[in-house]
DNA sequence: TAAAATTATATTGCGCACAATGTAAATTAA
DNA sequence: TTAATTTACATTGTGCGCAATATAATTTTA
């Protein structure tokens, strides 16, 4: 048998099984918080812009589509995380932002990512360096796409 | 705003862009062979023993768990690809086998690993390179996990 | 300004992905 | 050998992720 199709020679295969893998790595940190995975990186961002952000924006930050973001920006103001408002701008946006329970949240998130950090065994330098790698593999993918 | 929670500054958040887009570049390709990604994993790991597995095996070398994998095997086996076997040595047993269509599909699918390493821009040396880090990297996460 | 095109969001449908639960067969222990 | 445990698989329920479609608001064009 050639090795182009054996599954282990596959990059493809060893980036879904490291997404899995590192995603699990937060399920129960983020359970902590009554976040998923996905609802983690929505307040990543929500933190970070500190202001009313579309529905759009957010679908382009996160490269996420509104079938995904809508319901689930649902569920993150069932929770009381966010608020969906309304813009009186321009009627079709729908602007997110973050309740007082959101923001304090952050607290509590900032002691995520060093945990995170600490489970890759990576060195500050080598994570510097693979985050590099994948974004060039990422703009390239980009590009054949 | 301190550098820790920035979205972009999350390895999590690179891996899952990452596996998204890849997976992007099989979608078109695997249309025609009328399969998603993740049967297009199972048709890689049926290709390569080349006899009948049992769902069991499939589950640990895929990394899935039987919630997604049986859905999915019936799936394949509703498309012709595979067949499902009961054992008759363990009756616990379900064991996977390809279909003549589902042989046949292997040529087909030898196009593909060439045009995904097209698409990553590597040279097979990087390819390699990239290959041990996110080995590297994986085999810490589950450590950790 | 009225019609056409675009934009932002929502909804539907399908296929993962996985936790939790159920069940039948096989193995182990008593 | 019977009872308890383990194993393999299936099912249910929930949450993505995305293609396709629908709708209302805005912008552009004629």
């Amino acid at each position: 048998m050639s090795e182009h199709l054996k599954l282990n020679n596959q990059l493809c295969f060893r980036i879904y099984k490291l997404n899995k893998s590192v995603t699990k790595l937060y399920v129960p940190l983020l359970k902590k918080l009554s976040l998923t995975y996905p609802q983690y990186l929505v307040m990543l961002a929500l933190w970070e812009v500190n202001q009313p952000v579309s529905i759009k924006k957010l679908c382009i930050q996160l490269e996420l589509d509104t079938g995904t973001l809508s319901p689930l920006l649902k569920r993150m103001e069932a929770l009381a995380f966010i608020k969906r408002v309304r813009s009186t701008k321009d009627e079709r946006l729908v602007l997110i932002e973050l309740t007082a329970k959101g923001k304090h949240l952050k607290k509590e998130a900032e002691l995520i990512p060093a945990q995170l950090f600490c489970s890759t065994g990576l060195t500050k330098e080598e994570l510097v360096m693979l985050q590099q790698s994948l974004d060039s593999l990422l703009n390239n993918v980009k590009l054949h796409s």
